[in-house]
DNA sequence: ACCTGAACACCGTTCAAGT
DNA sequence: ACCTGAACACCGTTCAAGT
């Protein structure tokens, strides 16, 4: 079987799941499809855009389901859970689509669907592009989050084998709330956040004039 | 003068800031400080220790002054714009920021006066913990997305040199928003952001007993 | 206690040689 | 057109030797 950009794409995916992605290299990868590291170079100009490649791959695997005539409140919610299907299905990938730069149609698509419902539910260009922003933002944010990679600045340790409390003099708030900070149930909590701006939005003054075009 | 910790954790910021995390490497730095490579593992147990600490010493360095006597929702602003000094003052340090877990009270403290700010304006402990996870998500995106790691999904490339416009057909909005979605006042948008998420919390339900503990 | 060079097991990528 | 081994310039980290 010839090799192939897909197949190679492919492979890294796995590799990431399996092993995390600083296990990812050109010599791994190609160890895994049995063929000389060199080879992958017929097929990619680089490791950049071999990871590049993967968060494209990853991103149009999402289902992204849209019912034009259902309320766009239902649809901005549907859109929000779709994109947190690459934290459930590819929860080590997850960093690498995020941390780069798309400009292909993988990645162009979902921008669509969002800015059509955002146009739907009365706001003008300038607004649906803001409202779309913020989404990515907290999305992007939340899946970091539940991923494990940013900070959670829960107190994590704290009494875990040593009575290494975190000094409640110092910091009141956060030795009360330690259950509480130590725990998230990502799904809740991100539901809880989309409502949240979902309500947002929905008050959200629209302009008179809705297109500008 | 003889090597410490914290040289190293500088030298590695300032690599940082001047050719980008990619460039970090031990024997780098270590040249940096006109030192023997494994000189700086007297002072570090390894490369992951050494980019934590560079973590906590840049959000360390936020000036988080904080007026407990103002209204809440100046002081959630004011923190909200405090942590986005990170993307200001060390751009290219900001996704090793926000890519770690952070235990250190360097961590800690703004959590501390994010909760007591969210407790000051009404909220259980439940509730607070909830809004203070919402914003370090926006937060978190919306300083990833400012620095060019995370998708911005805009067109960029669009109308560059070649007629390579993006197919109005298959994306309409994509394309007639293209101008809007290429071009973004980072520091507009996040305020927006942030209003939009304060006002969201300020007509929150709150409970009738406020505390746990 | 702190520094260090040599060494080991890795990297990404170029290049010239093969088919 | 596609594959590849050797080679180059790098990595992080261990270890034993120095002071």
């Amino acid at each position: 079987m010839p090799l192939n950009r897909s197949m190679i794409v492919d492979a890294a995916i796995a590799l990431i799941e399996r092993e995390g992605a600083d296990a990812v290299s050109m010599r791994r990868i190609a160890a895994d499809l049995q063929v000389g590291a060199m080879s992958l170079y017929n097929h990619v100009p680089n490791k950049a855009a071999l990871l590049e490649g993967v968060a494209e791959a990853v991103l149009s695997k999402i289902e992204f389901r849209d019912d034009p005539d259902a309320p766009w409140r239902d649809r901005v919610r549907m859109q929000a859970h779709a994109f947190r299907q690459i934290a459930h299905h590819y929860p080590r990938s997850t960093m690498v689509v995020v941390s780069r730069q798309l400009h292909s149609t993988a990645g162009l698509l979902p921008v669509e669907r969002a800015l059509a419902t955002l146009r739907s539910a009365g706001f003008d260009g300038d607004d649906a592009v803001r409202m779309l922003r913020i989404f990515i933002a907290y999305i992007v944010g939340s899946l970091l989050r539940e991923v494990g990679v940013t900070p959670t600045f829960a107190p994590t340790h704290m009494q875990s084998v040593v009575g290494q409390d975190v000094d409640p003099a110092l910091f009141p708030h956060v030795s009360e709330l330690a259950p509480l900070l130590r725990q998230c149930d990502h799904e809740e909590e991100f539901e809880f956040g989309i409502e949240l701006l979902i309500q947002a939005i929905a008050v959200h003054p629209r302009r008179r004039r809705q297109g500008t075009v």
